[in-house]
DNA sequence: CGTATAGTTGACTCATATCAATCTACGTGG
DNA sequence: CCACGTAGATTGATATGAGTCAACTATACG
């Protein structure tokens, strides 16, 4: 439901205008798309925000560092999610493909003209924000309490719900990054994950650990104390 | 800054008119304003959103639940600030007087219309959602990547850029509180207070183990990895 | 194919939680 | 104003869930 909103929202700035940008080593220019490298950085924490992204194909992380390198995911962007929107003049977080990845680019200065003049788009960012907030504010509860296999099983039933197509959940992210969204080590989520295996919860399609399905959506719910 | 901004806000749409709300046992009325005994809900989780508040004395815990009574509170609310604000109809978190509080009432409605047609009004509403976002996604990294007494470090510059009053920083929450709001137990917040006193890095007035100084903001600031 | 990267699993450690015993401050009623 | 009771805070002893270190296996990629 809001997932259209936003869409329209994005279409509709793309609309406004091509993004004159300079390509760089890890970017192919496609009019007002931009295909980044598995692994390259799409923007850094601190950098001026003068773009807003959404994702066309592929998958992205966000993240924060401590100096000494811990790393919190803050949240995964999938397939149409729009992702890079600040109100303040610099990005929270890095950006990174987590694999070949194409966004759509949308300059920030429209929209926020958009804003001025068009009621509707303005509320349609509170409404993207508010989104953004909400998920934080339910990490935060994950985060600080919930145990390494209640985060696990929360963590599928998110994706599920974003990236299940028939059944099966091809997750793009690594067990580092499922850790570093979770705020595990990669080998507790990887023992989670074997648990929940065992306990006829979750299966593996074929021999590809990344391919996942829930086979007891009720009990992985159950696990998922969802509040 | 945004304080004075939020601020305004608060008082122009309060000056939109008297709210007409019957009192119960916890709530004094007294024009605008409400007070809390110590302990009292202001409002639950899932109830409709019909108003929001600003702290005019005491002090305000926000949190979610789990089934089995974990806490997580996601935030304080101090004198000045602005809580309760949802752009969804139902309110996301319990909020709860800590000590004894008084409130001023804003319709929710009210403030809609004013951002309707007035766009700095909407301008601030989306700039208090994104002050409320940024300080969550802060949240969720000490949450997710921080140590107890970084935790509780970052814990104390907060409070005292936000509460004290010539160098001294009267708590009004318990270790409880604190310790629901770091993702840990009251013993060991204990400990880590205890640990911060023994290193000198901060101080405690008279007896009240409550009130606290900070002798060593440096020391602290390095203890609070900030990202 | 073979090399590098990702994932699993086991043994052990450690930070924080849990359980428990004081200790202290504060509000209440005599 | 003082004694008492209660809630909050500290501190100690112990338990435990998740982290660390390490070996091994599997998968992807050139």
């Amino acid at each position: 439901m809001f997932v259209r909103i936003t869409n329209d929202l994005a279409y509709r700035a793309i609309s406004f205008g091509e993004l004159g940008i300079a390509g760089d080593s890890n970017q192919k220019v496609s009019l007002n798309e931009f295909t980044y490298k598995k692994g390259s950085e799409i923007y850094g924490e601190k950098e001026p925000a003068d773009y807003v992204y959404q994702v066309k194909a592929g998958s992205v992380r966000s993240y924060k560092l401590l100096p000494d390198g811990r790393r919190q995911i803050g949240a995964f962007h999938l397939v149409g999610d729009i992702f890079g929107l600040e109100n303040g003049s610099e990005h929270r977080f890095t950006a990174e493909a987590i694999v070949n990845t194409t966004v759509r680019l949308i300059k920030r200065r429209s929209l926020e003209m958009m804003a001025e003049s068009d009621a509707m788009v303005s509320r349609n960012l509170l409404g993207m924000t508010t989104e953004n907030l909400e998920h934080a504010e339910n990490h935060m509860l994950l985060l600080g309490r919930k145990t390494s296999l209640e985060r696990v099983a929360a963590f599928l039933v998110e994706m599920d719900r974003r990236l299940a197509a028939a059944g099966v959940m091809p997750l793009p992210m690594s067990r580092r990054d499922i850790a570093d969204y979770l705020g595990l080590t990669l080998e507790t989520v990887s023992r989670a994950l074997s648990r929940l295996h065992e306990l006829g919860i979750i299966g593996f399609i074929g021999t590809n650990r990344r391919q996942i399905t829930l086979l007891n959506r009720r009990q992985l719910a159950t696990l998922d104390l969802q509040n």
